[in-house]
DNA sequence: AACCCGGGGCT
DNA sequence: AGCCCAGGGTT
């Protein structure tokens, strides 16, 4: 396909499309993925910072069988959940924000773990990755979700650098389709983890390599469709 | 903008 | 031995 014929709203349209189709066929169902609801949704974010899937798809069960509830780790002294955090490292800085996020939440919040935005990014050690996962996958709310994965990914497909993750989220806003936008999310992730690699990419296999600014560069001497394709993206991420 | 946390896994 | 992993806070 080529960029001449699309619109901004094309170009948006293609990537929901296809980021959505290729996650239906390539989801995997991590334990933090299935029956989900804000608190679990909330636990398995902190135990994914900086931490493979690996190594939290080992240490999650055992960590909501132990801790079922902010109950549970609010009535819990800070070395059982220092222990929690052990074989996960970032144990120390972890286990105090958790303990000091279940003390707001059981004496602020009334044990509920709030759905806005703003009250998110406000406990200690949430930010706006942690604030759009529990949105989008744990309530179910339209929400961006930018992880580094996402932001790997948006940095090649746009062709655009910046460091200010406001840009990538303002971007993807515009992305984020209503409907689905939890496997969007997910897809978005996986294919930044799986496919668009911080090391050679695979960029054969990607579902978006047509309008992906990197892909052009690197693969046909095609200057027209590439310059195209920045055009847009620069009005999509633009204010 | 740079640095720190940190054990585990992969090369 | 070296480097990265579903980040966020601090300086």
């Amino acid at each position: 396909m080529g960029c001449n014929n699309l619109s901004e709203d094309d170009v948006v349209k293609e990537i929901r499309e296809r980021v959505i189709a290729w996650e239906r066929s390539n989801w995997a169902p991590y334990p933090w993925r299935v029956n989900r609801t804000p608190y679990k949704v909330l636990i398995a974010e902190l135990l994914l910072k900086r931490t493979t899937r690996q190594a939290v798809a080992r240490e999650y069960p055992k960590f909501i069988e132990r801790f079922p509830d902010f109950n549970a780790i609010y009535n819990a002294t800070l070395e059982e959940v220092v222990e929690a955090f052990r074989h996960l490292g970032l144990y120390k800085q972890r286990a105090v924000q958790l303990k000091r996020i279940a003390k707001i939440i059981i004496e602020k919040y009334n044990g509920e773990v709030p759905d806005k935005w703003e009250e998110l990014v406000s406990l200690p050690g949430i930010g706006v990755y942690l604030a759009g996962a529990v949105l989008s996958f744990g309530f179910g709310k339209k929400a961006p979700v930018l992880d580094s994965n996402v932001i790997r990914l948006l940095s090649r497909l746009t062709g655009i650098k910046t460091k200010r993750n406001q840009d990538y989220l303002r971007l993807l806003w515009k992305l984020v389709p209503d409907k689905d936008h939890d496997l969007f999310n997910y897809g978005m992730i996986d294919l930044g983890a799986l496919v668009c690699h911080y090391k050679k990419p695979r960029c054969e296999s990607c579902p978006l390599k047509d309008l992906c600014v990197y892909y052009s560069n690197k693969s046909i001497k095609n200057n027209k469709n590439r310059d195209c394709l920045i055009n847009i993206y620069k009005k999509l991420i633009k204010e």
